[in-house]
DNA sequence: CGAATTTGACCAGCGC
DNA sequence: GCGCTGGTCAAATTCG
């Protein structure tokens, strides 16, 4: 009896110790990203304002040849004239990375749509697919889905048109259960706020699994940082650089890790 | 069997 | 007027 006791305490132990080492683990690639994360995030910062610059320069210049001259139109492939919608009035875009298997246009909003149309557009190869709301008898909201011209496993989403019923429902029997992302979304009576909500949310658990909801600025900000990110990686200085402050951090953090676990204090 | 989706036809707007 | 394009309609088909 007392040895299977003694028995128990043992593997207990040895599983304490092992989550330990485990948590350890955890922090230190936790620390090392954050690292990551601040450097790059200082150098964003200053990139984004030497381009900056460089925009007002080159609008300066710009303007100064422009005098006495009518702006133009904005065209587009085919030089015709392109709609433009003013900014305040222009309809709400969301972005939505998909599995790169899934070649559904469907994006969970949790409005409940009815597909009547698709369309293969000139610009882009993929179709682009027309949905209306069927969750009011007549509800005016429209919108249109179609992949991304240049990564295919982000659909693009534009809304036109308001909802005319005020809150989003619950998912019905037509929905997937625990698939839509409005699952996670407190009960909002106006649909714009919803979408933005939406499009910055980005962080549900559905959507770690099924893909990310991203705004127009930030698809564009990701864009800009991969790039950067990229350009980042081939230069040898930043590589150096960022092993001498992981290192540091790391060193300092285990101290710190060894301090608290002979104390017991938790953790943030 | 009803609802949702698919898909070809049709329509309107625009440039030439 | 013609051709091109995006958006919508509606019959056929599929799905639950």
């Amino acid at each position: 009896m007392l040895v299977q006791v003694l028995n128990t305490a043992v593997i207990m132990d040895v599983k304490v110790e092992s989550l330990k080492s485990e948590l350890k683990r955890v922090r230190e690639e936790n620390n090392t990203l954050r690292v990551m994360f601040e450097v790059l995030s200082s150098k964003y910062t200053k990139l984004e304002s030497h381009l900056q610059e460089i925009n007002k320069e080159q609008h300066k210049g710009m303007s100064s040849n422009q005098i006495g001259s009518v702006t133009e139109p904005i065209l587009d492939v085919n030089n015709r004239r392109r709609l433009e919608f003013p900014t305040a009035k222009k309809p709400l875009q969301i972005f939505v990375r998909t599995h790169p298997m899934d070649d559904s246009l469907i994006v969970k909003d949790g409005y409940q749509w009815r597909k009547y149309g698709q369309k293969v557009t000139k610009d882009n190869a993929s179709p682009r697919a027309y949905f209306r709301c069927s969750m009011a008898p007549i509800c005016p909201a429209k919108k249109k889905v179609q992949r991304c011209l240049h990564d295919k496993s982000i659909l693009v989403a534009t809304y036109d048109g308001e909802h005319n019923h005020g809150a989003l429902h619950e998912p019905s029997s037509s929905t997937p259960r625990g698939s839509s992302v409005a699952n996670q979304l407190p009960s909002i009576a106006n649909d714009k706020e919803a979408m933005n909500i939406l499009a910055l949310s980005g962080l549900s658990q559905t959507d770690r699994r099924h893909g990310e909801v991203m705004n127009q600025h930030n698809y564009d900000t990701n864009i800009k940082v991969e790039e950067y990110v990229s350009s980042l990686i081939k230069d040898p200085d930043f590589t150096m650089s960022l092993a001498e402050a992981v290192a540091r951090t790391i060193t300092g953090e285990l101290k710190q890790q060894d301090i608290n676990l002979n104390l017991n204090i938790p953790e943030e």
